[in-house]
DNA sequence: TATCAAAGATAGTATCACTATCATAATTGA
DNA sequence: TCAATTATGATAGTGATACTATCTTTGATA
């Protein structure tokens, strides 16, 4: 992980890892904008000021945890996608790892929340970038994890159609997708077509869909 | 304008109005986080309980301002595809307004600054919905111009292609894309195909291409 | 001219987002 | 083994934020 990413790196102590671990669970809880560093240390039962020696405040903690988050998802990518031929299903294995329905991918090892993981970014990553110093951020190399994943799908699109014009905004555009529609199928459903019971298949066949109608195009 | 997204109507007074103007312009400039009613008093040469009167916090004045947005954009759609028979021509006209590229459209009576406006709801919309609170939100019907833009778009949709199952999800994937990826082409543009000079063409096309590539498919 | 609502003015509270300092416990290394 | 670091605990403090309350003034209306 980056070093710009936190004060002390997080995974050298008990402390740090339980920060982490924790925050994970409470931003998960009660939303980012809820969550103080008071309220992340009284349930580790430690004090504000430890917290505030590994991250300079709760936002870059939120960098710090999707960044984490899209190194896991790139790993999963090339995990999945190894020893596979056909770019064509290897794009297709790569949906199901977006929404998080994979089940045999070897999970890294650490005691992290996957799934509470996953709901969390698809609630809060936006706010990581979505902000007046994105660029500051960004020259510090912060969202360098979402790039890479971008770049990485950006290249398997590429394999699949090699004349396609726009593999990066699609990737990054297919990831946001997956998130989006996520959260209205669970929060507002009406603006989606998943609504009634929330339906991974139904959106995992949109996905499919608006990916593959796409990259199969000719010019 | 939904009773519930204000205590007391802001277009009913001179302040009302100048605290939904002014606080467009201050939200865009200095960012949502960074925004306080006590800024915004200043700046009005009010006091922060006066603003208290219109608006519970700067969270709903931030919904309020988007379902502004959405309604005014509601409205150019139905301006610009009034009158045009084909179905695709309607959805090739869609394209730029979303982009709001489209220079015919009269303007509502209205003193808003409607480019500030797009700026800040490419940053900052999201947040209105990413909360713990979205439900409650929802309930007060507090997205209502949102959902009625998706339905519209929608129905230009199925006006194309009758037999297509995603519509909705379609369109919100529209807006949201077209957001996205102004934001990135911005600040991110290495995820983006739009890279160096920001390139409002190209990213037009793009979305025309993504969206007429996946409603074209016949099942 | 009385009245009534909007806004101004001032004050106050609890919480937040830090920063500083000092003590103590645990670890390392010579 | 002892000394020196280092991580954490404990406490305190500051300025800003996000409100709420109250009282006064002003300006429109009946």
């Amino acid at each position: 992980m980056n070093e710009k990413l936190f004060l002390r790196d997080p995974e050298q102590s008990d402390l740090g890892r339980r920060i982490v671990r924790q925050g994970i669970l409470l931003m998960n809880e009660i939303g980012f904008e809820e969550t103080t560093f008071r309220k992340l240390a009284d349930r580790l039962n430690t004090k504000e000021a430890s917290i505030y020696r590994y991250f300079e405040n709760k936002h870059r903690l939120l960098v710090y945890i999707v960044a984490w988050y899209w190194q896991w998802l790139d790993y999963q990518v090339v995990y999945e996608t190894n020893n596979i031929a056909s770019p064509r299903e290897k794009l297709e294995r790569l949906l199901p790892i977006l929404l998080q329905r994979t089940t045999d991918t070897p999970a890294m090892p650490t005691d992290i929340d996957l799934r509470a993981l996953h709901n969390l970014v698809i609630r809060e990553a936006s706010k990581a970038y979505l902000t007046r110093h994105v660029s500051d951020d960004n020259r510090e190399q912060l969202f360098k994890p979402y790039k890479d994943l971008c770049g990485r799908i950006a290249g398997l699109i590429l394999a699949f159609n090699p004349d396609y014009k726009y593999a990066r905004s699609r990737a990054s555009s297919l990831i946001e997708t997956a998130h989006y529609q996520s959260f209205f199928m669970e929060n507002l459903p009406s603006l989606t077509n998943f609504g009634g019971e929330p339906n991974d298949d139904a959106l995992l066949a949109f996905l499919h869909h608006l990916l593959f109608s796409s990259i199969e195009q000719v010019n």
